[in-house]
DNA sequence: TATGAATGAGCTTTCATTCAT
DNA sequence: GATGAATGAAAGCTCATTCAT
């Protein structure tokens, strides 16, 4: 296609742009303010539009906030999955590869405060917290329990509960989140996210790891 | 002094129970429904008392989030402290008692909610985090740190980077509580705590502790 | 009871009235504005109190319109049965004196206007109309009944289909108070009530009155 | 004129056809659910156009109203005086095909809405009252005024204030129109209007009719 | 002409806070 | 001290109206 053929009038394009605009901007005030404390005439005027226009493409408030918890959760977990299916060496690199490379790209992004957020407010909005455990947390703990067994069969890793095992590896991600978002911030709160997942990467892997055989 | 010297007319004990069942009833409506979503008058109203009343006791909606949180902080840690001094065993059987213990007595209990409170309205109230960071992170910090360095001075478990272990073995108890209050009532969430925290301890303590001495 | 024992300190009298003073207000604004125009926010100052006010006593705009209906169908209709009741004399007259009674009472009154409301709004409020139905129509029309039933008896109305009869009794009534709530002020129009339902009454017995028994 | 002068390619004549397409929407619309509540955005999309096409023929929501009324008002006036100009027998056969055919044609239309709207909203739209008082009030007094008189002239109805009885002749028909839009779709109700037209006019008509002069 | 995205004034409703009693 | 009626700012949401295309 030649490239001249996908400009559009600004106008018509901007059109196509809004809803993302609209939940850009919803993701950085939920986030930094929570739901409640958001309001939408913020969100409108952060993306440049007014009230009404918020409207025109989500019904109310809440349904803004569900479409910004899906718009940011998805891209995340498909990322997350694709690290694992194209990996070819040992095991123990590989969960070392997706746990940081997960702090990376979810911690370190604004992403992060989508859990944060459903944390926060789950109580408020149970289906957006099942919701969350259906299409994060299961979805990313199959994952995790993939990479488990695979290690298993692989003779890299000792036998073991996977499915435990795979809920304690889960931990230091969810904790270094809640941790980004609330206490992070305090002056006195010291915690290096990479130091803290090497060290333990380090005590997991000293219990998984199958040890070599003994030579005969 | 003699015992009946704390005798006071009932209506004058009253007046000091009055805040505690008032920080009683909006602990638990602040927990269920986070801060924005609670109202005053409910706070009042399952207190027994008027909306009017609550003011004779706090400023604001603000400082009374604040006191619900101070007022609850403060016992666990105490309560945490009191469990370490005590114990003369190995550092093994004490690091899994206070973790379970403190499972038991905290998460268990609603003390739980306030975490997951701090964690929610930490961005509303910066303040509060740090305060929680200082009261109650850095105490807890301390205190595990002071069992690392106990078990490591005994020969019990291997040198090691205290800080950052104790970081670790914090993370656990910071999910089981972010997990209660968030996807842990949704139908699909299957995490048994202290099964949970049984294979976190077991894969821990593998690297934690100090091989035998082989026999000269 | 001693006189000054109904005496009440002025803020508290105040209470009790509220809602009366909130519903009459709310009367005069609906009946002049509609529902849809009627704002609440001068609904209440009207009543002399401020917005909120009004909420704690009506839940919603909806149920105020409500309350208003019912608050102003009753006593009319009471009224109306009361008349007959105590009335001995020739039916005609009792005719005459209920219908021109009628109009002085709800027709000259603003409670005439309700039932313009309810001919108004009852799209919009299908279960006012419904209950306007039962409460008013209904009981007017056994009334009406009621007196016909008791002329035939006494041999003074020729025997007739009375629920029809009724029905066509009732028609001026409506007209004169839908005419006086909407082309009524107009200049052009010039409607003098009494005389019509003069006119209305003698075309009526003229048609209803038994004639006198011929003398043998 | 040739015959194919006329013809004009289609969308020029669908310019013409778009008011009368919006006006029939806005009828229904504003019979339905009363001027308030009636979207505009719903009228457009009723008559297939966008929100945008409606400012193109009608400057705001008020006129649009206003037309509507017009529109619908003029038709109904004519074809109502052309029922009396052609007929020839006895007023009281006129007068009951005059008011029963007023009601098949207006009544049982949507026609009756139009009188049932300027009831309602007529505080809101003084002009529109008195618009209305003008070309359907006054001239349908008129129409029927000069009925009352042809019968008189001609022997057939006693002589009377033809000012107030044309009012009383009136009373049925505003009433049937006013009942079908608001209480008649109630349940309870119960009211068949060509009985109910029937009864009346029987009644009429025996205090109009001049008693044929008795045989010498 | 026709469109429909965008606007923003306006309204209902909520609730923290005050204060006369 | 205790009450609860009253307040009014604030926020969500609607919809008549505009205007660039």
């Amino acid at each position: 296609m030649h490239p001249l053929d996908d400009i559009k009038p600004r106008w018509e394009r901007r059109k196509d742009a809004r809803p993302q605009e609209l939940l850009a901007a919803a993701l950085d005030l939920f986030v930094e303010r929570g739901f409640a404390s958001t309001r939408l005439e913020d969100v409108a005027k952060r993306a440049g539009v007014s009230k009404g226009t918020l409207y025109l493409y989500f019904t109310n408030k809440e349904e803004l906030f569900k479409a910004v918890v899906r718009d940011n959760i998805v891209p995340v977990i498909g990322a997350a999955e694709e690290i694992i299916a194209g990996f070819d060496g040992h095991s123990a690199d590989l969960l070392r590869k997706v746990i940081i490379e997960w702090w990376q790209m979810m911690g370190e992004s604004e992403a992060s405060g989508i859990s944060k957020l459903i944390m926060a407010e789950a109580g408020n909005f149970p289906d957006i917290a099942c919701f969350y455990q259906d299409e994060v947390i299961t979805r990313g703990t199959n994952m995790i329990a993939s990479m488990l067994n695979r290690a298993v069969a692989r003779g890299e890793f000792r036998p073991m509960d996977v499915t435990t095992v795979t809920q304690v590896l889960i931990a230091p991600m969810m904790m270094l989140m809640t941790w980004k978002h609330s206490v992070g911030p305090c002056e006195k709160s010291q915690l290096d996210p990479i130091a803290f997942l090497d060290a333990f990467l380090d005590m997991a892997l000293h219990g998984l790891l199958l040890p070599p055989a003994p030579p005969a």
